[in-house]
DNA sequence: AGAAAATGTCAAACACGCAA
DNA sequence: TTGCGTGTTTGACATTTTCT
């Protein structure tokens, strides 16, 4: 195994300027860092990650808590998956995956054994169990999904409002006049994620004073139907 | 010539297994 | 129980270069 010290004889520079050179924490001279690059290109040189941890208390690696269970379109979570892990990779940083089955046990363990640096949680409710022990942790955390009480936590979601706008101007700017949204199957609105009861019903400006915006949940059938009047986007 | 900035090195520290 | 070894990072210090 080649080892930071290799790199540095073969350069003719001490340890501490390669790891400097990869860090870039430090100003080094251009020549001094062509020699560098060089010699771990020539001797193929991979740091190794666990004296990196040992050394930086860092292992440079993120859980990502995803959810995984019925109701849950899994396209959409291998959709935020695949970000996480990209913009990850730009930054040097790998991702570790775990389910949501693995609950507070799971968070804790990563976290607390130094597995990794912080936390991303994704599907987050209203009144999440998981929140009391993600503030307790020594480890920053990321929720997807806005909770209940989420003052002191970094929360992140889709601009659900500005969604709801757009797609009913579009549709009133096309001629439509009667508008139905369908929502997420009912186990979403029983579990009481925080994105969901939120959704807002909007209103073209030029239909406010006629009939209003009507929401369907998923697997309902809409009582429209069952009377006769329908809701149907025309 | 002296000060400041840039660059490079030294040595301690990290957590843990293993041998003495 | 103690001390060593592992590979790397980083604060502190030393040296060189640049600027005024």
């Amino acid at each position: 195994m080649v080892k930071i010290t290799d790199v540095a004889r073969h350069a003719g520079v001490s340890p501490s300027t390669v790891s400097y050179v990869l860090s870039g924490k430090r100003s080094i001279s251009e020549e001094t860092r062509r020699r560098v690059r060089e010699s771990i290109r020539e001797l193929g040189y991979r740091p190794h990650a666990g004296a990196r941890a040992l050394a930086s208390s860092r292992s440079n690696v993120l859980a990502l808590m995803i959810p995984l269970r019925s109701g849950i379109a899994v396209p959409v979570v291998m959709q935020f998956a695949v970000s996480v892990v990209t913009a990850a990779r730009r930054h040097d940083h790998d991702v570790l995956l775990l389910t949501q089955e693995e609950g507070e046990d799971g968070l804790r363990r990563v976290a607390d054994s130094a597995l990794v640096d912080a936390l991303i949680v994704m599907d987050v409710q209203m009144k999440d169990p998981r929140l009391p022990l993600l503030r307790s942790l020594d480890r920053p955390s990321v929720l997807i999904g806005f909770p209940a009480d989420a003052e002191d936590l970094t929360c992140i979601d889709l601009d659900f409002h500005a969604a709801g706008a757009v797609c009913v101007e579009h549709l009133a700017e096309l001629g439509h006049r009667e508008i139905a949204l369908i929502g997420s199957p009912p186990e979403v609105y029983e579990r009481q994620t925080q994105t969901v009861p939120r959704v807002p019903v909007y209103q073209h400006r030029s239909q406010r004073s006629r009939r209003p915006a009507r929401e369907m949940r998923g697997g309902q059938r809409s009582a429209g139907s069952a009377t006769g009047d329908r809701h149907r986007p025309h």
